[in-house]
DNA sequence: GGTCGTTTCAAACAGGCGTTTGACGGAGAG
DNA sequence: CTCTCCGTCAAACGCCTGTTTGAAACGACC
């Protein structure tokens, strides 16, 4: 009929399928997998608690359902494009750092993405095996390349995969201490601008940590 | 009577709130506060179920204990020089990466604290108020002058508080991420080996990012 | 030997969990 | 109208959670 956020409030006007969607997926990435019931979701979303084992078959299909669909929503949002290295290198880091900081805050859908990659990372459900297949080991390659075109040399893959996650680890950390990182600075906030000076932040020091990266010769593997 | 881990398989040995306590720091560290049950602690520890009220109050106090004492385990082991600043900066922001990776792996006691901390930091409980105030301001404290040193100047209190965390974020990231990243790297393992190499390579990742940072003028704040 | 405080134990407690049931009601088709 | 399918509902299911109970066993002291 209309719209489905923009409503009376505590009046239903989706499906029943698309509101427990919705809030399961809010108290998911809120709460994470374990310590949402399905009594709290029936309750939110204004339906029976049978409804959702009616729709979804349980609790942890349900939860594949919103980790795929908050997957779905953060690629399509922040897509990365097809090759980063068409342009300088560095740029391609830009723009590489940019897109994963807007997938992991993504204001517009309540951090949802962010939230459950964080969880799945500390106790992984079945569901991360497709995403690690899918969508990280192809990311990780992405960024190699970059990594090797702004070094000039390829520095073999020990190195390569420590550079990666040096990078992934400074834009992922604010994720995963988010509890601890408001605890310590009460006050800020992570709008659009922080968010965007973030991103400044991030490239600027890996740029120059690669600028200056002193390459070890590689030992193992 | 004798020591408590170098014995005979499956015997009691200590008594029985040490059994409690060794188990519950395993468990907690594993799978978290939340998916490990009174009922598996009683069990591993080979104790009845009421042990665990009856020595420690609640199933929250016995945490509480583990993570005080996990605390208490990773600094005596790896301590903290009182101050890094001594030498020379570079060297100091050497240490420190040192002693961080170093607690966060920490081999001889499985890693707990680090484990501990990641599932702290990602679902905080009461305990992790009294932590932000005795261990992680004072830490970062600590990691802001060494920062101001390399720099040479002190880029103020947003910049600062970003490298900060870009440093920290990379040293974490193998903790947080850890399910994740042994499903995309299989086969490494991270023996002493790996972490003095992994250690090297944040310093060196580190350094050079903050020499050729530039450093930009603070807008806020 | 008797007594007291401490520790252990099987059993039960109340409550929450995910899930299933069977009845009820409305809408569309024959 | 009747039949059927689909969605909803209150209620119950069996299981597991953290915690408590009251009795039994223990060791030390007088």
């Amino acid at each position: 009929m209309s719209n489905s956020s923009t409503n009376s409030p505590e009046q239903h006007t989706a499906s029943t399928p698309a509101r427990i969607l919705e809030v399961a997926t809010q108290l998911f990435a809120e709460n994470g997998f374990e310590k949402t019931t399905v009594r709290q979701i029936s309750e939110a979303a204004g339906v029976n608690v049978a409804a959702v084992n009616y729709h979804f078959s349980d609790k942890e299909a349900l939860y594949a359902e919103v980790l795929s669909r908050a997957h779905q929503c953060a690629t399509s949002l922040h897509p990365a494009r097809v090759a980063f290295e068409a342009g300088h290198p560095e740029e391609a880091l830009r723009e590489f750092v940019g897109i994963l900081i807007k997938r992991i805050f993504d204001r517009e859908h309540n951090q949802v993405f962010g939230r459950l990659m964080a969880f799945e990372m500390m106790q992984p459900t079945r569901a991360l095996e497709r995403l690690v297949e899918q969508e990280f080991l192809p990311t990780m390659k992405a960024l190699s390349r970059i990594i090797v075109g702004v070094l000039g040399i390829d520095p073999g893959p020990a190195v390569l995969r420590r550079l990666c996650y040096s990078i992934v680890g400074q834009i992922v950390f604010y994720k995963h201490a988010g509890p601890l990182l408001s605890r310590m600075n009460p006050t800020l906030e992570y709008d659009d601008k922080e968010i965007t000076e973030l991103a400044n932040h991030i490239t600027r020091f890996s740029i120059a940590a690669l600028r200056g990266y002193q390459i070890p010769r590689e030992q193992d593997q």
